[in-house]
DNA sequence: TGTACATCAGTGAACGCGCGTTCACTGATGTAC
DNA sequence: TGTACATCAGTGAACGCGCGTTCACTGATGTAC
């Protein structure tokens, strides 16, 4: 299915690190965080249980490694939605749909991003950095400098992300969301409600 | 500290069921859902490893009682603070704040009740239905019948959702929530901004 | 009031399990000469 | 091109652990007569 890298069949594996972290994710979705084992992910990459120290510290450096990941796509999600954008509303709506999106097309990560406490490693504090400073500076854009950028910022996270842990954890109503698309829409109606009646 | 409420030493203890789930909530609080165990619990409660099953079916059992109890609790909070008051935008943010709230003074039941899978429970499922129904109603109040309830209710929902998640995981720039009244006038400062620069 | 008995909340030994991690090892790979 | 050797990604046995759950039991409690 994923062909290794370099050498194919044999002693040596040619991309394990990837092919755990692969591992990980597809066992994370079908289990839960909480019951993920290293040594499950091992065999699912056809190796010993032993070989992932190899590539990973501990079972939670493999899980810090999926943070990172997600925060750095993350981050470039919301870059590229917000790209050739001017409009600062626009620019804030875009942001906020990439975010819903990004967590729908990968819940694993976005699970673990936020599950990890945010100073088991300093790189993941607070929405990773870079994802949170291109945050703020949008919402910052739409509210004006009056406004305390903090709260500026948390407001605008709040509703992405929000929307996000109740479609991942299953809470919104059956049928409303089924794939990636639909929660876009979904994403536009909130936002638009908040523009609309709510914010009225 | 917690005294039981009827034999108090011997061999029985009493009150074991809810000196359990006191000991889980304060063992969930110190070290994560994932690392919960039945046994400790146990220990924690002075108790042998065994007795827990006299008053919970499995591990699972005593976690979807924690999430019973926070959907009551939630349910109730909302409705205590939508309370005596008429206008629907008002009744609508003083259900925000108050969920806001709830999370910061039940940090742990407000984790398990969104960890559990929707279906681990039927009475769990989607907020627990009493609490939505009360939220979603409080919401169609401000749009008006033109719009999906399902989405006015998701709408309203995702704000203190998303606010109260990303302060129980550590997200909000430090010094910014320090207790819960300063929660609270964060929830406040968050809904006025949506409803003035980011909504108008 | 006293006795017999059912009930049930506790005990403690035992089960089997899968886990994270360590260790001395071995096989493959790549580089220096 | 061929050989010696360092490097390092894998192996598999072994460690100690705490867990969830079951079981036959025992001690306390409450009720019927």
């Amino acid at each position: 299915m994923a062909p290794p890298k370099k050498a194919s069949d044999g002693y040596h594996h040619g991309d394990l690190r990837a092919a755990l972290l692969r591992a990980a994710v597809e066992l994370i979705a079908e289990h839960g965080v909480a019951k993920l084992s290293l040594r499950e992910c091992a065999r699912h990459a056809g190796v010993s249980h032993a070989a992932p120290y190899r590539h990973f510290e501990s079972k939670d450096a493999l899980l810090v490694a999926i943070a990172e990941e997600g925060f750095a796509w993350l981050h470039e999600a919301g870059r590229a939605a917000m790209d050739g954008l001017t409009d600062p509303r626009k620019r804030l709506d875009a942001y906020g749909v990439a975010y819903v999106r990004f967590a729908l097309e990968h819940p694993v990560h976005h699970r673990v991003m936020f599950t990890l406490q945010p100073d088991d490693d300093s790189l993941t504090a607070g929405l990773g950095r870079e994802a949170f400073e291109l945050l703020q500076a949008a919402a910052v854009a739409v509210t004006g400098p009056e406004v305390d950028p903090r709260h500026a910022a948390v407001a605008a996270w709040s509703i992405p992300h929000g929307l996000s842990m109740l479609i991942l954890d299953g809470r919104v109503p059956a049928g409303l969301v089924t794939d990636e698309d639909a929660a876009e829409d979904l994403a536009r109606a909130v936002l638009s409600l908040w523009r609309g009646p709510l914010g009225g």
